[in-house]
DNA sequence: ATGAAAGCGCTAACAG
DNA sequence: CTGTTAGCGCTTTCAT
């Protein structure tokens, strides 16, 4: 297959006879062009097929026009809206997206962190793994003065610019929901307390309890990873439990979802038996009976906004080390799996 | 924040008193270079922490190590693994990726598709958008020379290079599944037949039922999208039917657990009154009651067969055009929602 | 085994 | 308003 030759700016500033200087300017819209000459520019490199050259552009500004993104998943409604929102502004302002993810593997968060790096994103944005312990992968990034932008799955201790719910708040709400429907003992059903939503979110059901005069039985805690397996185990073990727990708090829908159909192939009723309430909001919570309670929170509101803050810091717009926490907001969203006394008003 | 400089091969041939070139070589592990000078500039290189410039490169090379992907959606299991699938190659051979989706509109795909010749992706990996009608905005790239590889949503009537699976057998066996299990009449959701995935299981479904003897009923026809709403108006035109179909074949996991929530809803009876097939092996599927029988295939094979045939290609190990069809193998996952005589033998 | 030098396509400083 | 020119950092002949 013979490729056809790549058109340039020389080739355009032939057949016009000008200067390449002044194709290049009316590309990219310099208002000091004359406007025919601009007129001119324009049809021919569309007639031409011309397309700019990014390697040479971005040779020569030295940036890339390049936003790297690691996530620990992409498997979750969550994680795919954020992509969207981010992938919204980022192709508004003409930057690409690279794309990786560390399957919640601080290793491969590591390599990712270190190609991304070595590919010259101009900016990065990333939600850490499970057992990610430090942020020293990303000093590479701080050294240069590469902005970071941490969403969701953060680390607390340092600070840095990040985009978060209010965790402990919707731990709380869910918890407290579930002791206003008359449920006593309350289990968690949580993932690696390393991880800031995690944490915050077991600290919101202890200060629920806490205010509702509920002593915390560390034994209706269940720390697990986010596996179907994991949520079986953890199902039975409540199963088992005498008396039984009648609430749960899980912090993920698909594990809470996992956790009901056990419950209901032994033959535990929800929620009369035992309320649920899942985290994230996800399209299986509609469709497993009874339906989930949960908590929403705007993936793609926060995709936005951490890509827009940061794509704003790199244009100068607006310095994102002045404010560096986002919170956004959530809701608790009431349905049939939490129910114990009846439909609540709206 | 200030920058520290950017290390270049300047930098590093000044310090050890040889030639750029030599260090360029001894970069890319030339065997020409003596081993002991190659040592030399790799411990330079990793001290002074030197990082290739990718864009020098391309722009002397001429090539982006790139790979574009403009994907219907981003929101379903299936898709995430195709992507895993490509990802994995891709990453492995040194490529970048840059995933678009064009949320099953043509224009964007249209968009897309112009977006990424103008990046210069040196291939194109596509699964169509619903309403595609045609192939002209890949013409582009043809003309180049720039390989396309189409997956699974794929136009039929060209000579391009796919990656799918026998979706009209798929279609037949869920259909003899349905009709072995003793339903007569047999519903159909579908979406727009003019994609291949959608046409060639109705093909399926039909021969299913004319090898079986059973007169195809268009009625018993749903053309709809994949939407919640959609697959609620099927459901409840399903239900008013008379004699009720006896069985659901259901393109789609999330479209079949909808439709069976509704069923549910309405005291129908899953199998027993109507049995139920989707398709994709969402992981839904395992979590409504009864559990869904589907069809299950393979994403992430998918993904890797489409991204290493495509790399192979470019790097010219081989030609993709001399194998322009490859069929990935699928099964059919029997579970509860379609076995009205009991469990089958395995 | 190494070096010199040209040039990939573009931008921007400077000079008209 | 337009043109000239010097690189950006790298690869790749062609010499030696």
């Amino acid at each position: 297959m013979i490729k056809s030759k790549e058109i340039t700016i020389y080739d355009i500033a032939t057949a016009l006879n000008i200067s390449i200087a002044t194709v290049s300017r009316a590309l990219k819209d310099d208002p000091v062009v004359n406007k025919k000459t601009r007129k001119k520019v324009f049809e021919l490199a569309e007639e031409l097929g011309y397309r700019t050259n990014h390697f040479a552009r971005n040779l020569r500004q030295n940036q890339t026009k390049t936003i790297g993104i690691i996530i620990h998943e992409l498997n979750s409604n969550f994680i795919t809206s954020v992509l969207a929102g981010v992938e919204k502004v980022t192709a508004e302002s003409g930057y690409d997206l690279i794309i990786t993810h560390s399957s919640e593997s601080y290793l491969k968060e590591m390599a990712n962190a270190k190609n991304l790096f070595h590919k010259r994103v101009d900016g990065l944005i990333a939600s850490l793994a499970f057992d990610t312990p430090d942020l020293n992968h990303f000093q590479l990034y701080i050294d240069k003065g590469i902005p970071v932008m941490f969403i969701d799955r953060v680390e607390q201790d340092r600070q840095n610019t990040v985009v978060i719910i209010d965790n402990a708040k919707c731990g709380y709400q869910a918890t407290a929901h579930l002791i206003e429907q008359g449920c006593k003992r309350i289990a968690h059903i949580t993932s690696s307390l390393k991880r800031n939503v995690y944490s915050q979110r077991y600290k919101g059901y202890r200060d629920a309890l806490f205010d509702n005069n509920i002593p915390l039985n560390e034994k209706l805690v269940f720390v697990k990873d986010l596996s179907e397996k994991s949520a079986i185990e953890a199902a039975l073990e409540i199963l088992k439990m005498k008396p039984m727990p009648d609430g749960a708090f899980i912090t993920n829908d698909f594990v809470a979802a996992v956790c009901m159909r056990t419950f209901k192939e032994h033959g535990i009723k929800i929620p009369g038996e035992i309320a649920v309430v899942g985290f994230n909001n996800d399209a299986i919570g509609n469709l497993i009976e009874p339906t989930l309670t949960t908590i929403n929170y705007p993936g793609k509101e926060m995709g936005q906004i951490a890509a827009r803050n940061l794509i704003n810091h790199l244009k100068g717009i607006s310095d994102m080390h002045q404010t560096n926490t986002i919170i956004v907001r959530t809701e608790l969203l009431i349905r049939k799996s939490s129910l114990k006394k009846g439909i609540p008003i709206k």
